[in-house]
DNA sequence: GATGAATGAGGTTTCATTCAT
DNA sequence: GATGAATGAAACCTCATTCAT
């Protein structure tokens, strides 16, 4: 689980306002376009660099395209980890990482379309698998601790697999930021919900996922 | 919301066997190297017929891709379709439908992958809109039904938004789906709960997604 | 010089009211997307008959082309013949020539269209000179025995080569159908006298156009 | 009406001699084959470069065309240019204009042949537009300028309107140039006149033209 | 006479990546 | 470190024409 990284090192040496604006508008080329679709050529002379110094920056597109995902899930990672390492109740910590989600989802939405965009991706097992480590490892253990110390506590029912239970909550959370962010999954919460997630007033939203997060983690009548 | 044909005449009019043929293989295509990377003279090529007919039978690979997912969202939904008009109550419902997910994805885990596809495809609005019509309203219906029908009867608790109950619990299952077939979300399951999805033993999982449902819906203490 | 036949036995023995929707619809296809972009398919399901049958009719696409082009030529032709062998004086010839190619370029622009198709094809000489042949010689001896006459009977100036110089009159009024009918020439037309000429009151284009013809087949000064 | 470019600023930076032959070989093979039969993959190939590097010099194979086509109408044009502004009188620039376009028509056929092309193409009408306003614009003044001169000092007919004599007198020009060089219109020449352009002595040509144009700018009887 | 399913060569265009300077 | 010219395989899609029925 060593941090991998997927960029060479001259990148590293680069000036770092260019490493930002290399990673912006790979990001928005990206997210807008979908990695099959995103050109690396023309993020490059938007960037105002030539190809080739591209490509003494990053091995490869794909490369290119996971230091942009990872740069952006570094950030939500960062704020959801606060959130869990305070000393708060788990059921406090789901409304705060509810509305964290909520408010990221809406300020970072094309990190979380690159997010999606992973989610699909058809590639090497070995890479796919290196990726995910990256991304869910430290996410799944903070949820996990966090549920496990609440079970602990008492907090929530005893028959649940920590496990588990982390994974359908981030099932959850995630389903609600793509909800956010990506076409599809929009258009989908508008066909069940009626509602323009966009235009919405969250309150109702963030109310009733908690509803139902509280609920699946209580204890059974 | 009527039913979209992404097909010619000519299709209609093939023979049924081709038909199928055609759809199987278009299936494996685009579920192996997803929408981008497909090839359909290839597709042609398997299915023994020239690339010139191909086209008498779809406009365009989109259309294809469409009509290939919709041929296998139809046969999932009609399995759910058929648990969700029994009597059962909500809960012996969820369970049945659990289970039937979970063997749908093992059987047709290329349908899966195709929906999953779509799930981040970045084209025309438009185009993505009447695509989640056809996929999610009927299904949406069935689970708003459903739940709406438990909340009179009192079978669930009464603060719960039918709607949005029912996004969660699609969101649980569909998350549960991709685990089955879907590399990335294969690979995180495994990082969540140390289990290979598709080695393991289904009880477990089972079980406890039906736990967290259940207690979700429940009355709260 | 015989008249040769770009269609098979089996299209002359078609209904009538068929061979004239043949004629204009195939007209309407040439006309508005030119010969190469032009698709016979179309033409035959607009039409309401098989490919296949459109086969039987026309050999080939070409054999299709020419012959809704004579056909259309062949109604210019007839009107212009009426004029020329009347006994007026050339000039009185001229000023109806040039009023009936007017009205006939609005009403038929189809037709002129497709002519200035011709005028670009690249083809098999052979086909050219046939084509040129059939549609330009009986035009060029009306033209020729006209300014022929008028020469003998001193109406015009006793210098002139009749065969060029009916060329000549024939470029102009070729010239103005195109402004009548094709893209570019009435941009052309647009570009130098800044009148849009379809919108135009055609007068002050004839008097100016005849005032060009009279002068230049009347005696030196 | 400021000059459009229709290459990538890569043709601009490109070695001069790679860009003529890249304009020469394009020039032969439109003008051979026309617009829709022309293959830029054989172009690329006959200039020893590669079809990548033939779109980082062209968006499109339209641009290269229009490319191809501005650069025979530019060296016409600057001829035609020379002989207008002199101080010649209109009929002996005539002369000098009939001379230049017979000469260039044989040397340049090629060039010719594409400005055909153009004149029955079917396209986007605004594309057309500003293609035709680069042609035709600085033609139409030149022509325009020296008849309006010579109406005020009296060499020609007063009640001429000068656009459109630009225009007529325009016609026969390209009339002339098309029968020097375009299939169609060198037949219509051999029906009308007996006479094959290309093997014949211009000067029967050149002088009967004359005449007609001298005739039709003159004072009336 | 009439159908229309079937063919398949062929052309435009894209873009990740290399490498000489 | 930086450039950007150059590559070329590969994919979508069109359509005139054939032929078995």
């Amino acid at each position: 689980m060593l941090e991998k990284k997927y960029y060479k090192e001259a990148f590293e040496r680069a000036d770092p306002e260019r490493k930002n604006l290399i990673l912006e508008i790979g990001i928005e080329e990206f997210s807008s376009k979908g990695y099959e679709n995103a050109n690396i050529n023309i993020i490059a002379k938007k960037v105002g660099i030539s190809i080739g110094l591209m490509y003494k920056y990053f091995a490869t597109k794909e490369d290119l395209f996971i230091t942009c995902l990872k740069y952006g899930m570094d950030i939500l990672e960062k704020a959801l980890y606060d959130i869990m390492v305070s000393d708060d109740k788990l059921l406090i910590k789901a409304e705060k990482l509810v509305r964290t989600i909520c408010m990221h989802s809406k300020k970072h939405s094309n990190y979380i379309k690159m997010y999606n965009e992973i989610c699909s991706e058809k590639g090497s097992l070995e890479r796919m698998r290196s990726i995910a480590e990256e991304i869910e490892s430290r996410r799944s253990s903070i949820y996990i601790t966090s549920i496990t110390s609440a079970l602990k506590s008492g907090d929530v029912r005893s028959d649940l697999d920590p496990k588990l239970f982390a994974l359908f909550l981030d099932n959850l959370l995630t389903s609600l930021q793509f909800a956010y962010t990506c076409d599809y999954y929009r258009e989908k919460f508008r066909i069940y919900t009626n509602i323009d997630i966009n235009k919405s007033d969250d309150e109702q939203v963030i109310s009733q996922l908690l509803k139902f997060i509280e609920s699946a983690f209580s204890y059974e009548k």
